[in-house]
DNA sequence: AGGATTCATGTTATACTGTAACCTTTCTTG
DNA sequence: CAAGAAAGGTTACAGTATAACATGAATCCT
């Protein structure tokens, strides 16, 4: 099954890349079954890890959604605008935002592995709109 | 029952505060059920979100869990720097990274309105016994 | 006082998110 | 082919969170 493997992946993938927003595993899974009836949560679990693992796809915490990346650079940073209004999510990349966090979090002798940036608010589109949370 | 409403808030922030940790809802609700047998999570979860609301208790969405905040400013953005080995969370303010990430947000026409900041790491206690990731 | 109102909480039930554990299939390698 | 590795299938459940309605205590108004 060495191929199979990776067209869950890729299914996954896709699935993320057709719908843009941020989805929810489920929502996934749902997008993924159709046509293959017997697919399970952890199917899609695991092939979301592995994605995560390949930098392909990011979690939002503080959605617990998935998303694909944008950027396709090897294992950045990702900091995320997210529109609560919306659920519009931007990706965007800060070196300035990476090194300031690990001098912060270092000040403490803290050792940084992976960061968790996520900013909610309000899109340009839906400020426009006059929609004032 | 204008006093229970916030002597319920009391105790879930002692319970917060006692333990010192990240709690996830669900521990909460053991600790303060201790002689209230009855207390179901909706209440929990109608604490936590008050407490929240006034700022003195924060969300840990990496972890899903929650601590008492340690900071004691009103409505600041607060940054986690969670060890990974131990559990340990330090929560830190920068407003240097809060403007910048606001400023970048901005620059799309985003407007913040709330930070998430989650470090995940390794803390220096746990550097030095020499527990290498 | 007496009734309406408000608001936190109690209560029940359920939805949503995620994973453990074990089995089956396919592919690789010797 | 036998043995092993890797991916996925399958079952079952653990953990997180909320909807919806009922209850009881304080407050307000007349
Ligand atoms: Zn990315
Ligand atoms: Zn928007
Ligand atoms: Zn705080
Ligand atoms: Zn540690």
């Amino acid at each position: 099954m060495r191929q199979r493997g990776r067209n869950m992946q890729a299914e996954v993938l896709a699935a993320l890349r057709r719908c843009g927003a941020p989805m929810s595993a489920y929502e996934v899974l749902d997008q993924v079954r159709d046509g293959n009836p017997r697919l399970a949560p952890p199917t899609i679990y695991r092939a979301l890890a592995a994605l995560i693992e390949r930098g392909k796809v990011h979690r939002l915490e503080s959605l617990k959604a998935f998303v694909a990346c944008r950027c396709e650079r090897h294992r950045h940073v990702p900091i995320f605008s997210i529109c609560e209004e919306c659920g519009t999510v931007e990706e965007a990349v800060s070196r300035d935002i990476t090194n300031e966090l690990s001098r912060i979090a270092g000040q403490s002798g803290f050792a940084p592995a992976r960061h968790v940036i996520e900013v909610h608010g309000q899109c340009a589109r839906c400020e426009s709109k006059g929609a004032p949370a």
